[in-house]
DNA sequence: GTGGGCTGGTTCATTATTCGAACCACTGGT
DNA sequence: ACCAGTGGTTCGAATAATGAACCAGCCCAC
């Protein structure tokens, strides 16, 4: 592994509960000597990737994400364009929506929405990467990839999160097929125990997915008319979703699909 | 220079005007081998700090740092806060108005809002790092910083941006002291021509500066009555950030701004 | 087609950089 | 005064980064 991932990874360990980390917590965590992450936060603090409290000396993410993000999202508006299509749906379905980027084997978390009317609420850290095989958005982007990533994600050994996280490769396989018909995919606390999900893929140019989007509820609530009312919602915003970026759904997702209610037009202040 | 820093300087690449770049670019940019920008960019690409377009195999910028963003402006909103002020003061103002935070000897552009109410536009540009002895915001955050910060940065070589550029550390030094009598610096065409700027220090935590923000104005319009009314929204707009953001003003500043307006009302929708 | 000029990507011996155990210096609690 | 916990630094040994040279593919002109 070379210097630069190894330093790039201390990033990751920052979390919603975790902002700010000190240097014997990075070593412990990481696993490397203390003097090897002293050096990379120092590289990493020179470059505004992660800043120091003065006093406290411990370290945070830094401004430099910032002006990368506004870069990106100024030329290549993903985020922003997903935004409120993710809160519309929330408020549609009353329940947690969130959608993620394929980020190599993982997915990255975009931007979630949660109206928060329920008593019981999902949790959801976007500084978590998500797994695709125990995930539904996972799934669903898995089923409508290129067959070598499912090949290669199920080739290894797969972590179970829950008890009822499935880690067999050829069921997953057979998911996966059901996936491919159905169009979305649809997992029993899979990741979360207590949760229950529905994902779909989104599109990029060429009908190859990108990333997914998908609804998260309490088991408790998860039942058959809600999961009904949040897959037809589901598929509309995604439809929405992969048009307003510049994708294309393929042909066969598209006719899948022709009897989804129209997407619904949502409120586009306060972008960006 | 370690490999870690080589390796995030090329994310410095991308602009507004430049968000694809392929390999050979990259490495005629960076000054650096062929070979070596190919696997620090692989490098980068695994932890998803860039992504390859599958056809044109040029790079852009990943989703990884969206997730990190969100990750810090979920414990640390310094732009989800500053960003209705700074549009705020733009409306009120009518002109290009934005806001940094210090990065080393950099300022790194947080957000900025332009009214467009004019045929003349101000090019601004996030991707861009700002000179702290070349812009009002960094003038501001000097003159407000520990000595030993403007020491270090007048005690090296200033480049001039423009023929009217500020480079004598001794007369930058006396504008310092101007500008600590004032609270606000005023600045003529010294990092874009035809473009004048008024900007202010941003506090953090026990008075220290963070950041600044400022308003830059063609100078065609850079009349004094235009200019006083800017000093006073801006005074006003910097208050209400530094408070917002858990900063707080020195006593000296907030006495020399006793008779500032006090800050209107925001729209707080659309945040993060 | 074929040659040239441009890409992106890979190899491997040389070299420079990174690594980490041991070492300070400081702080807060007992 | 002591100890246990920080953050930070040093320097020889070990490792990883480097870059000239090398493929392979693409596109255009001839």
């Amino acid at each position: 592994m070379g210097t630069i991932t190894k330093a790039l990874e201390l990033l990751n360990l920052f979390s919603r509960t975790k902002p700010e980390i000190g240097l014997m917590e990075f070593a412990r965590l990481s696993g490397r000597d203390k003097a090897t992450v002293h050096r990379h936060l120092t590289e990493l603090e020179e470059n505004g990737f992660v800043e120091q409290h003065p006093q406290s000396r411990a370290y945070r993410l830094g401004p430099a994400i910032l002006r990368l993000t506004a870069v990106r999202e100024a030329t290549h508006p993903v985020r922003r364009i997903l935004r409120p299509i993710v809160d519309t749906l929330a408020q549609q379905v009353g329940e947690l929506c969130h959608c993620s980027l394929l980020q190599g084997e993982m997915l990255s978390p975009v931007y979630h929405a949660d109206p928060m009317i329920h008593g019981t609420q999902v949790h959801f850290d976007e500084a978590e990467m998500l797994p695709l095989h125990a995930t539904s958005s996972g799934l669903a982007l898995l089923a409508f990839s290129p067959p070598a990533l499912a090949e290669h994600v199920l080739g290894r050994p797969l972590p179970a999160y829950t008890d009822l996280t499935l880690t067999d490769p050829s069921f997953l396989r057979s998911v996966l097929a059901d996936v491919r018909q159905d169009g979305l995919c649809n997992l029993d606390q899979a990741f979360d125990s207590e949760v229950c999900s529905v994902g779909g893929p989104l599109f990029g140019p060429e009908g190859i997915p990108i990333g997914a989007m998908s609804v998260a509820v309490p088991a408790v609530r998860a039942k058959r008319a809600k999961i009904d009312e949040i897959r037809t919602a589901l598929r509309g915003a995604i439809r929405q979703a992969t048009v307003s970026t510049g994708g294309t759904l393929p042909r066969e997702t598209a006719a899948l699909w022709a009897n989804a209610p129209a997407p619904t037009l949502t409120d586009q202040r306060g972008l960006t």
